[in-house]
DNA sequence: GCCAACGTTGGC
DNA sequence: GCCAACGTTGGC
């Protein structure tokens, strides 16, 4: 079996925040929406249910890392691309012949504090840390073993 | 609201 | 295939 591996979401949560997924049914949602190629791809090849999913909270005052959620379900076409009605339609998207990829999401965990932005970077070992490199916009991006580890461990020291 | 840093589009 | 123009992201 595949090794679990780690990711970073972001939404902004004047759009979708984590307090929405935790009302939701299950605490669980399917990600839609990304429309970037980088992005999809990561979530249409790479993602394995079971993987670990920091969520990030953009445009937010602060921003920052506000919980963890599990992938529970693998890629599968993002039906509102082809949803003429929809926000994030693409006419390039068609159910025959679809274009983005979406995954299904559940709630973990929601930390007691969040971990805003300008925390995470006064921390040594998330120096590399994707999220944290300048000009960095890739909404779903892959996170390594020691960043969620050492994520965790600053939320646990909040308590 | 500003603007740097991207990513995408489309004319050539 | 180049690249200018344009659109978007997201911190500040």
């Amino acid at each position: 079996m595949a090794a679990v591996k780690y990711w970073l979401m972001k939404t902004e949560p004047t759009s979708y925040s984590i307090q929405d997924l935790a009302a939701e049914k299950q605490q669980k949602t399917f990600w839609n929406g990304v429309r970037n190629y980088q992005a999809r791809n990561y979530m249409r090849d790479e993602m394995k249910v079971g993987d670990k999913v920091l969520f990030y909270h953009s445009n937010a005052t602060p921003p920052a890392i506000v919980g963890v959620a599990t992938i529970v379900r693998e890629s599968y076409p993002d039906h509102t691309s082809w949803d003429r009605d929809n926000k994030h339609y693409d006419p390039k998207s068609t159910a025959q012949n679809p274009r983005w990829f979406m995954v299904d999401i559940k709630l973990e965990q929601i930390f007691d504090e969040p971990l805003p932005l300008d925390t995470l970077r006064n921390v040594a070992a998330l120096k590399e840390m994707e999220l944290l490199r300048k000009g960095s916009r890739l909404s779903v991006q892959p996170v390594k073993r020691l960043e969620f580890d050492t994520v965790l461990k600053l939320a646990k020291k909040k308590r």
